[in-house]
DNA sequence: CAGCTATTTAGAACCATTATAAACTGCAAA
DNA sequence: TTTGCAGTTTATAATGGTTCTAAATAGCTG
């Protein structure tokens, strides 16, 4: 199996809960973007088993403090989750909800002027919300 | 009062607990940030009737509605808004949940190259995260 | 002032997310 | 292999921000 070793190499022991839910994420054409309870509808229908809830949402916020999700800020009732883990933007429908990746060379490169002290920038992410 | 004619022109009814919200969000010396319960704990401390958190909620979603308060795009368990109605970004403080303005001024000018059929730009939003 | 609709209110309901604590499992050491 | 234990999973309860409800109240127009 593919994911043991990048588990194991993440100090993630590779049970078969988490190496089914690779398989769902990431053994795909193309990235993509989920809520919790979209991806607990993906896992049901792609597997046997069941995995729990708790175990779902463990999963996902760890393989995201891993670095192998990214949390989309978007003010929704629910959390959005993307595979797609490079630098890239998105946009917005505001009608249905909808997320649409844009990617990093569709946006002009961003210089922020602004400096804080004591800190560094850790990402820079643009939402462009979209309506008719 | 200055702000029953702003109101009324939005067909909002001036009553007196949309006029005391307004007087918290509105006629500060600066613009700034805030949760729901932030904005409660303010109009306690400000006013002495009590407003009920229902009608805090109402009111905060009637001015986003009519552009009197943005919804700022961040990830977190609360909702948080902004008076500050300029385009305009935001330094995102990942240790504290804290929120910067950023200007656009201080942001390079931002191309979207990429169109989406059918749909218009509402809002171009920059979030930037920090570290330490 | 009368009457109507918008608004406010307290409290209940909702629902995404997190916490709990018991059962289970991967794995390293013997 | 077997043992032991920390790391995981699980069902379920708890949490907490937000929305809903339905009754009371308050602007506003005639």
């Amino acid at each position: 199996m593919k994911y043991i070793e990048k588990l194991r190499n993440s100090g993630l022991r590779p049970t078969k809960q988490r190496l089914q839910i690779c398989e769902v994420l990431f053994n795909t054409e193309r990235t993509f973007h989920f809520t919790i309870n979209e991806l607990e509808q993906k896992i049901k229908d792609k597997i046997d088993n069941k995995i729990s809830l708790a175990t779902i949402y463990n999963t996902v916020h760890a393989f995201e403090k891993k670095g192998y999700l990214k949390q989309i800020p978007v003010n929704s009732n629910q959390t959005y989750f993307d595979t797609n883990i490079t630098d890239h933007h998105h946009f917005y429908n505001l009608k249905d909800g909808n997320l649409i990746d844009l990617e990093n060379s569709d946006v002009g490169p961003i210089n922020i002027k602004k400096k804080i002290n004591g800190k560094k920038i850790k990402s820079i992410e643009v939402l462009v919300k979209l309506e008719d």
